[in-house]
DNA sequence: CATGAATGAGCGTTCATTCAT
DNA sequence: CATGAATGAACGCTCATTCAT
């Protein structure tokens, strides 16, 4: 690999960084199909040419575009995880961690849930293969933190993938909703305890415990 | 109105239903905008003019397409949910329906999840709005039967529309990992039970309840 | 030729005629080519089909329209010029006739002017040559009638051709003004009078001459 | 706004005229609807998305090919007008300019006749507006003309808008019978004398005027 | 490297016409 | 005869991509 200058290595860097944003949010708003690529090179204000000669093609483009902030989600999400305590702590960290992600990459938001959550399985996928093993390695983590948590009996004893996929999902249909209600929801913190508590705790209020005297999110976290 | 003859008016709507499944299909495997309306016309092996003829547009095609299973989910949900004698019992009734439904389906699920669950919010909406206004009201009266719990106690007091919001990502969630590992998972019902238990009562097993005498009880949580 | 029974051919003869109605009404308003068979049949309330058994095709009912009204033009301007008795009389009532037949025809005016007037010469000529031929034939007569005019001396030893396409040209542009125009213009007996003025005497004023001593169109008649 | 390289610059006005005139000669032959974009292309000897990319439609490329004519008819006429020393003069110079003009651009003048003359006064009208105007604005001025000629006397005091519209309409008629009979004519200045002699002083030979001392009322036709 | 004019395969859609009933 | 569902060639137009400058 030969050297640029450090100024234009700097410009370089810079231009892609610039072409990568201004993808990101014609892409999040109109999606793949409904994007072209001379719209991004306007918004970009480079020439058509120059996007191809940087990113080869609509689909790596595009490719880019999710992975680099997959990559930043996954980062995200793994660090926060790691500085947790217990097992239930991880998790918890994993719930509020990719809401807080999402909540503040409303643009990806639409990419995540158009080409990661909901996957073109066959031929003609547009992601490349990279991107989803990406996410699904994160998903792994979790899986193996629950998986420890049942083993510890502090999980109910169900196969680690469902109450995975449960997790991702919950989280995804939260964050969602925030998306379609783009009136100020409530805090996001809210909606990341009312998310925690539902998944640790189901919906249903227990009966003879003790545990909800009045109000129903304080008392009763593990101590 | 004029009548058609009882024969060409069977055969018409035999003629209707037979591209409408052939559409979902290849809708499913490829999204809207990856389906050519001549794809179409050589399966359903009708001429392309003919597939115009009785659908004015792509868009309409498909639009008919989603609706028409749309119209068929909410009406099984709504039928199902109406046996349950018990709020608690509706909520299983809805999460066990919308599996089912969704897992018979398998072809729709791709549909349901790319254009109902992943609306694309913005100008350019593919689905006419009659369609998703459909589904909502759905979710509507699962939001009364949860508000009505609230108020009897049963549920916990969150707002009721953030907890229809998990029920419905949640099973999603699951019937999308179905889809996903389209090796033959555990049952169907399996997962259902799993998915109904995780939303009543949490992921966390409740350290005092006898309700797990056996295994994973112990309260050896990492504090 | 075999016979329908009378009230058959009657009211064969209607549809026939009505179809002609309906189809010249949206060939004046829209044009050949922007004219689909399905508005006629829809407009005519018939099936499509029947509108292709009477008429076999789109340029064929096209022809027939324009046909059928050339006929009665040719018909009408024929008759009101056998009936003058000089051949200045005859001109004037060929202007007087054709600007009536049109002003009184306004849906046809525009495909007069636009078939008859500007044939598609090339190529692809939609109207059928006996239409045009019909119309060439009656300018004949015209032509015929302005040179036995030149051999008396009454009119310029000019080219008759000439002179004819001046007068069927004139009576064009004045009536196509009425189509333009479409408020309440001067009368049209008032703008035949002046279409007759200015083609037998001209625009300018002829200074000494004492031939018009008030109006300008009684005195020289030949007698 | 950039700056091309002056050759490039030469080269894409070239390219601009090239498709211009080649479409001209089309739409001439063809009209408007039986002209596709396809035939353009490969006589032009460009690809179709280069036709697209520099005339964004067929319509709007159908607008540039006649609002270009016309402007340069309005400018020969408007320049052959200012000229003239008297009113008389001047309306003899429309005449001349305008028959001249068309003689010199038989391929324009098929859509001339079609677009300009017979208008599609409806919806749909293919033609933009301006284009329109442009020419009315020409007939404008020669109404002025006209009825400053009409003040002095010197012309009948008839409605000046319908002098015009004679004017243009003879001019229309003879210039179109030069495009049928595509034989050779007599000359085009013969033409035009004829045009202008009628247009003043009429066809009918006035008795006793000495207007005309010389040459043609003889009434020694081609005997 | 950057540029953007040029390319052309391929799309959604239309509509004159046919023909089994 | 009347019908209208079915046909499919052909159109206007788009846009990812290339390449000479």
């Amino acid at each position: 690999m030969f050297k640029r200058s450090p100024r234009r290595e700097r410009e370089h860097q810079q231009h892609i960084k610039h072409i990568l944003d201004v993808a990101e949010s014609i892409f999040a708003e109109q999606g793949f199909f409904q994007t072209t690529m001379r719209q991004i090179a306007v918004k970009a204000e480079f020439a058509l040419g120059t996007i191809y000669s940087h990113f080869g093609s609509k689909k790596q483009l595009y490719g880019k575009v999710v992975g680099t902030k997959v990559d930043e989600l996954v980062a995200f999400v793994t660090r926060e995880m790691a500085d947790a305590p217990s097992v239930q702590g991880q998790v918890e960290k994993f719930i509020q961690a990719k809401m807080a992600f999402l909540d503040r990459n409303l643009h990806f938001l639409r990419l995540y849930l158009a080409e990661v959550d909901v996957p073109r399985l066959d031929i003609n996928n547009i992601l490349p293969k990279k991107v989803r093993e990406k996410y699904d390695s994160m998903l792994c983590v979790l899986t193996d933190v629950v998986w420890r948590g049942i083993q510890k009996g502090l999980f109910k004893p169900m196969d680690a993938r469902v109450i995975v996929k449960t997790v991702d999902g919950l989280t995804n249909a939260l964050v969602l909703s925030r998306l379609k209600s783009a009136e100020a929801h409530l805090s996001l913190e809210a909606d990341m305890r009312d998310v925690t508590e539902l998944f640790l705790h189901g919906a249903v209020v227990h009966q003879k415990a003790t545990q909800n005297p009045d109000t129903r999110k304080e008392p009763n976290n593990e101590s």
